[in-house]
DNA sequence: CTCGGAAGGG
DNA sequence: CCCTTCCGAG
């Protein structure tokens, strides 16, 4: 892969589209953190960071406490409720502390759309799924899987 | 701030 | 399962 410095862009749909059915699952907060990151008016709220891959700050740890909240319909969340559940993803692999910067996370993306793919197609029960756009071709998957397996 | 255990809800 | 809530320890 040839990456420039916002993931955002280097990585298609199907790398962290929530998976459709709209409203029988609930967001998840990794998801709705990309979204955030992918668009430009949060830029003062969270934003990609220079250096690692994949490695993003929250500059204003309140206001995404209080989005997060609000797409949860949860008003008393907070940084301290969010940060724990974003701590939880340590074990799955999902992300890792940027230990020394603060409000600082990197997100492992291999392991995010295997993850996601795995879910997916556990859904359905097979690997040819119905939405097939969300998907990533399975030759990709498998790179994506020697990438992981090799880091 | 950051970490994880514990309990609990949908 | 995926958080939400609460919290003691570092």
């Amino acid at each position: 892969f040839s990456l420039g410095s916002d993931p955002s862009l280097a990585f298609p749909d199907w790398a962290f589209k929530a998976e459709s059915s709209p409203g029988s699952r609930q967001i998840q907060l990794w998801h709705f953190i990309l979204e955030l990151l992918q668009k430009e008016e949060f830029r003062h709220v969270i934003a990609w960071q220079q250096g690692e891959y994949g490695e993003f700050v929250i500059k204003d740890p309140d206001e995404v406490a209080r989005l997060w909240g609000r797409r949860k319909c949860k008003p008393q969340m907070n940084y301290d409720k969010l940060s724990r559940a974003l701590r939880y993803y340590y074990n799955k692999r999902i992300l890792y502390k940027t230990k020394g910067k603060r409000f600082t996370y990197t997100f492992n993306f291999s392991k995010l759309i295997i993850a996601n793919y795995l879910r997916s197609s556990g859904r359905t029960g097979t690997l040819l799924t119905t939405e097939p756009s969300l998907q990533p071709p399975l030759g990709i998957l498998l790179l994506l899987l020697l990438l992981f397996l090799f880091s």
